[in-house]
DNA sequence: GCCGTTTTCGGCCCGACTGTTTTCAGTCG
């Protein structure tokens, strides 16, 4: 069973008891720990078998840990069962409409007996619903245009989707009345893979004439709300922006706020509780004493800890690290000395040899690798036996013309039974080769692992590439024993990829983060197909500083001479 | 239901906005 079966079972058991009435602290315990599942870097059924103690976790005690158990061993949760009989589990779905809670859900449901979507629509249709107590017509008006938004309902956009679409908003922003700072906050400046909305932080003079501007951004196809310093709209390509506007007195305990996680804040907070100090978007507060509010620094140092980079505000160890003075120093797309993993018209890249590398050395790389793909992989039109000879001329010609180190490598395919698609005579005249996968993504767990296993022990093979697979709301990644693999990897000292494509970015942050726990060294490639996507770099490094990662961590920011020292 | 270096009981982040009220509950981030 995955950790996200587990998660939306108490998602839905707490909703339910939400929607029953039931004391809400306990829906939050309930939530909290579907949470905290979710974002798990390990198989929490494999915990299960091998009887950790699953009350060490944060958030989860013994009776959650002893429900847990039971989903893993039986696939059913009694009391969820009990639940779903007792109130409908249709009505889960209300609850996705904009301004419709668990206390409204409770009166549709005891009131007018509705259980489900289509009997909601109607009952408003009928005007039923604004002769409630506690609702009126702009509800039951705000119901029925709610409906048909619901089904765009979850949708995420990639980071590197949602990044032109910030920086216009930002840059029409600034042109606002009084506007003094703006930051895009939230998810986006955690550089999550993904974002759901855009929360965008001002600081103005007047925060409601920055707010009446922000509402007449020709992209917006509805305002959700408009306050005096916050509102929500949503735009034509439906992404939802949030926009708080405060006094610049105020920036940093508003950034803190702002940029989240909310789990990050939320412990922020306890911590400050603890200290008796009071944290919110305006400020510290020791009573009615301001004891920061002005920059981030400042706020974090107020209750005793040095400042936490974005990308790690997560709770997932950064705050007591942080308490510890014990946070990883970053690595930055500055650190970066060259990219080991890209194409050219050899095999499904669109540019030459010549003009990947031109665009690398602008980019001041010391040196790359073209590494295209084996003809195994007969859709990409790979290198074989006939064409092994002009690829490498052309690299070396390249490289002196050019003035870059140019590695002569290859992306070979893993075949099913994990043997490579490259002959042995073909990977001999390399400097060495990656591994990846590219077709039956579906084998089960222990198969796959085995079949990496195999390809990553041949001994022209220096790491594997986009180790999952997935392909972001589109593929889903393969079954793997990550342990197993990482292991081997530590042991025989290859390299796991951190695959910088916007839509791979494969590694995850929650599995570079056990990598490098386990003593696992990385390589961030951009995988270019085109000279432009090696600026898909950044994204990588985004990846890689949501993993905890430094530079040390990653060989390809070291000096070509290191490099050399560790391909021979 | 979880949690605890003052606590095993009594807390549980905190504030803006809306729609419905006639001073505030519910929802949201």
């Amino acid at each position: 069973m995955q950790n996200s079966e587990i998660a939306k079972a108490f998602f839905d058991l707490a909703n339910l008891l939400d929607i029953k009435g039931e004391n809400p602290f306990k829906v939050r315990a309930y939530k909290n720990a579907a949470r905290v599942i979710e974002g798990l870097g390990e198989s929490i059924e494999k915990m299960v078998h091998e009887g950790e103690d699953l009350t060490k976790l944060p958030g989860i005690g013994k009776e959650i840990a002893k429900k847990i158990q039971e989903l893993v061993t039986t696939g059913k949760l009694k009391k969820l069962e009990k639940v779903k009989k007792e109130v409908p589990p249709t009505l889960l779905d209300l609850l996705s409409i904009e301004g419709l809670g668990p206390k409204k859900v409770h009166e549709l449901y005891t009131k007018l007996g509705i259980t489900n979507l289509k009997e909601l629509q109607e009952a408003a249709k009928k005007h039923q619903i604004s002769k409630l107590r506690g609702f009126g017509a702009k509800t039951e008006e705000k119901i029925l245009k709610g409906m048909h938004l619901l089904k765009q309902e979850g949708i995420r956009f990639l980071y590197a989707v949602a990044k032109p679409i910030a920086f216009n908003l930002k840059a029409y922003l600034l042109k606002a009345p009084t506007i003094i700072k703006v930051v895009i906050a939230g998810s986006f400046r955690r550089a999550k893979e993904t974002v759901g909305d855009l929360d965008i932080l001002a600081t103005a003079k007047e925060p409601a004439l920055v707010i009446d501007y922000f509402t007449q951004y020709p992209d917006i196809i509805e305002v959700v709300v408009a306050g005096d310093t916050r509102a929500t709209v949503v735009l034509k390509n439906m992404l939802q922006v949030d926009l708080r506007v405060v006094q610049d007195k105020s920036f940093g305990a508003a950034l803190q706020y702002f940029t989240g996680s909310k789990d990050h804040t939320i412990a922020l907070r306890n911590m400050a509780i603890d200290m008796g100090i009071k944290m919110n978007e305006y400020g510290v507060f020791k009573g009615n004493k301001l004891l920061a509010s002005k920059d981030e620094i400042e706020v974090y140092k107020s209750i005793g800890l040095c400042y936490i980079e974005p990308e790690l505000r997560e709770n997932r160890g950064e705050i007591e690290a942080a308490a510890k003075n014990a946070l990883p120093k970053l690595i930055t797309l500055q650190d970066i000395k060259g990219d080991l993993h890209m194409h050219s018209t050899f095999s499904d890249g669109i540019e030459t040899i010549k003009t990947m590398a031109q665009k690398a050395k602008l980019l001041g790389y010391e040196y790359i690798a073209i590494s295209d793909h084996s003809a195994s992989l007969a859709i990409a039109k790979g290198v074989d036996e006939k064409k092994i000879q002009s690829y490498i001329k052309e690299i070396e010609t390249t490289e002196d013309e050019v003035g870059i180190k140019i590695f002569k490598a290859m992306e070979v395919d893993i075949l099913e039974d994990g043997s490579l698609g490259a002959s042995k005579e073909i990977l001999e005249q390399l400097d060495f080769a990656w591994a990846a996968i590219h077709s039956k993504f579906k084998l089960d767990k222990t198969t796959q692992t085995k079949r990496i296993l195999k390809a990553l022990q041949n001994p022209f093979v220096k790491g594997i590439a986009h180790i999952s697979g997935r392909i972001i709301a589109k593929r889903e990644p393969m079954q793997l024993d990550y342990e197993t693999i990482f292991t081997f990897l530590a042991k025989e000292g290859k390299f796991l990829e951190l695959n910088a494509q916007p839509e791979r970015l494969d590694v995850t942050d929650v599995y570079a983060k056990k990598a490098k726990e386990m003593g696992v060294k990385f390589v961030i490639n951009s995988d270019a197909h085109s000279s432009k996507q090696l600026e898909f770099m950044e994204f990588g490094i985004n990846q890689a500083r949501r993993g905890w990662l430094e530079a040390k961590d990653v060989i390809n920011t070291s000096s070509l001479k290191e490099i050399e020292a560790l391909f021979n």
